[in-house]
DNA sequence: TCCAGATGAGTTGTCCCACAAACTATATTC
DNA sequence: GAATATAGTTTGTGGGACAACTCATCTGGA
């Protein structure tokens, strides 16, 4: 059994390729015309949700190379998504700030996003599709050092630390 | 609560995007000379383990380009690690086997890789991380028509399935 | 049997993207 | 107020992804 259970965990790497490559895959068709696609939807999603001070911020939140982040945002411009929003405390900076456009934009892609990570997940029931999003969510925020903010769902939580 | 939990899970891609740009980051610094770092451990490591009959069947399984997967390959010979087997069978095929330099090498990164992955899942206990590895599995097999073979690290199974 | 289409593999060419380096403008520190 | 650091942009370049094409071989039917 040694050569077994040495192995067994062994695809890690692969599983993750595998999702992140289906989830890829899934994602971008949805997005039509949004600049960039993935990209460009990340980064309007933590442009209205995240708060990020400033676009370093941003692109540093996203691990994205700061002079990649300039041509994806000026993308985002050009279609009236988001703006630069000059900070008068510190004329270097730049906010990004969404638009009207954008904020409806956004809002009808994380529907169809959501509904098409749930397909993704298709292979687990409830409880085990919110167990792993809760346990992924609390390995990406220790590796960005975030407190995994209490959060509403918290059954996988219970179900993982109540035994005996 | 509605809002909030409409946005708990949304930052899923985020998760998962920093958990694989951590993985890439803390794993391909490990591979020293390996040819083409992450892309040639997971060839080496399907290669050995995954008994793949065709390079066209290594290429889907690891969603590479076949033409890119020509030149990964070629590489991966040229270091001595791998051989292109020819198919008398079907004489188009070629089958890639791993030298014994290939092996040993395997072994020897299998084990740092190992390392890598235990101290990115550093911020869950051994349990939720027996959980996580599991539940990525199923959903990875899911999404590719695999059965997740009957494992023996099944603990994460009886947390998730055995409960009220 | 032989042709048509399918499949495995390799080659070539092109385009896009990531990254480095350099530059401007502003902020901070001593 | 000079030196250093930081936000952002521009430019140039190399590499990798993907498409289109070629070649060899296999397979299935007329």
């Amino acid at each position: 059994m040694t050569p077994q259970e040495g192995r067994a965990d062994g695809d890690f790497g692969w599983h993750l390729g595998v999702l992140l490559s289906a989830y890829h895959g899934s994602v971008t068709p949805l997005l039509g015309e949004l600049p960039h696609a993935m990209r460009g939807y990340q980064i309007l999603s933590t442009v209205v949700h995240g708060d990020q001070p400033t676009q370093a911020a941003l692109a540093a939140h996203l691990s994205i190379d700061r002079t990649v982040m300039t041509y994806l945002i000026d993308d985002l411009v050009k279609a009236g998504l988001v703006e630069r929003q000059l900070n008068p405390a510190d004329r270097r900076a730049r906010k990004i700030v969404v638009t009207p456009l954008g904020e409806r934009t956004l809002a009808e892609l994380e529907q169809r996003v959501r509904e098409a990570e749930e397909s993704l997940l298709g292979g687990l029931d409830e409880r085990q599709r919110a167990a792993f999003r809760d346990l992924l969510r609390r390995v990406a925020c220790g590796l960005r050092d975030i407190e995994p903010q209490a959060d509403p769902c918290v059954a996988a939580e219970h179900v993982l630390t109540e035994l005996p």
